[in-house]
DNA sequence: TGTTATTCGTGTTTATTTAACACAATTATA
DNA sequence: TATAATTGTGTTAAATAAACACGAATAACA
């Protein structure tokens, strides 16, 4: 504590906003707190950040105690830092959204944490400034998938372009054209053709893709235009 | 200190990011260090966030003690959060940067701070994680300045289509066609043409230009599409 | 066993946008 | 008055996006 003597420490929390899709709506994973402050009432997924601790490994840690997953897909939104957010103590939040696949995570660990899937449409009244937070979360969702191929974060490992256009639909809340949507994304020869079919089907059985993952990693910073600007 | 017993709270600095455009080149505002740790080196502008400060206050006293301006154009970047990322003591750094007019600013704010307008291909080596705060920092002044009107954050009030090609032409390192530049800026219908003209020139005189504040408003987050993918 | 309703994969046509390139006008200087 | 540099605008071909059509697969059911 020798060099920088004049100044406050302050607490740091993470929140986290957690997308999940299950083939019709999106979904946000919250929790019903069970522990004070603010007991009973529904929040986002946090944590503090620990003093031997590097801020990504927070991240993965909270991510983890919450799904029992490791390496989500997340990325970082912004930090909230209004002297009055938390009313019990001044804390910093850095906030986050992750997206995963609704299927793939371990119950257990959601029911530890006393989380639930809300739909987005559904969501209840957030403690503190988490209803804003979810808001930027959406806003920063809309706009990452509409440029780039992260939408795949939340589906399962195979998946028909049907459903990926229905995560559009969702996510962007309109209507695309089936024809064009799926040119686009074969265009972007992401997806690889598994050779399986959707068996689930009472119609059309869909082709099942898979992501090209070496693909997915060198193309991912370039610009896709998936979604119009209209739309989005 | 009642409710969050447990957790250690933390030094939470911001650093800062400070791009100019000279008509030529990206200049970045660096700091030549008259002060402890790491005196006599190089660094971005910083500070500490104050215990009784919100965190966007803070970011507009940095920027108001190195330049002498208020509402500078900034953008979050992300936190830099590793452990021992400050040799003294653990420090969390906002990461953010600044666009401001090179010619607007208050010398004797920089002359107080020690701060230099560096050019960024020239840019000495920098303290703690600096290096990569100004790369990601770039980087995301790329994707920006691709998608969105923030260029002009960079230029004087009036400004001609040529000065502004020269800028995204340094901000990409890359030549841009003159005729077709000047339609796609055109058609944005961001520029109102003020009846005057760039009189330094010693060959024609471009016509001299003030952003439509209004409309820059409301497209600011409308995708442009200023750079082609494959500069950018 | 054939019909129906639904969804899936692919194709076409037209309009729009982008990229590449040309030329005439302006201005200080020689 | 000619020259060199730069600016504003125009043209054309290629690429992309938007709007729309059809045939194939599949389960349900007559």
């Amino acid at each position: 504590m020798a060099n920088y003597p004049h100044i406050n420490r302050i607490l740091v929390a993470l929140d986290c906003i957690v997308f999940g899709f299950d083939g019709e709506d999106i979904k946000l994973m919250l929790i019903k707190r069970n522990f004070d402050p603010e007991r009973g009432k529904w929040s986002l997924m946090g944590g503090f950040l620990e003093s031997d601790e590097d801020l990504e490994d927070a991240t993965n840690r909270i991510l983890y105690d919450l799904t029992g997953l490791k390496d989500i897909y997340f990325e970082e939104i912004k930090t909230f830092g209004k002297v009055n957010r938390d009313p019990v103590e001044r804390t910093l939040s850095i906030c986050f959204f992750a997206l995963i696949n609704i299927h793939a995570h371990d119950q257990d660990s959601a029911k530890a944490q006393n989380a639930f899937w809300i739909n987005l449409k559904n969501r209840p009244e957030l403690i503190f400034d988490h209803n804003e937070m979810v808001d930027i979360a959406l806003e920063r969702l809309r706009y990452k998938a509409a440029l780039h191929p992260i939408g795949f974060e939340l589906l399962p490992e195979k998946f028909t372009i049907p459903q990926l256009q229905k995560l559009y639909e969702a996510i962007y809340d309109s209507p695309l054209d089936r024809r064009n949507f799926s040119r686009k994304i074969l265009s972007t020869k992401l997806l690889l053709d598994t050779g399986e079919k959707n068996e689930n089907s009472t119609t059309k059985k869909a082709i099942l893709y898979k992501l090209d993952k070496e693909k997915y990693q060198k193309q991912f910073n370039a610009f896709h235009y998936f979604i119009s600007d209209s739309v989005r």
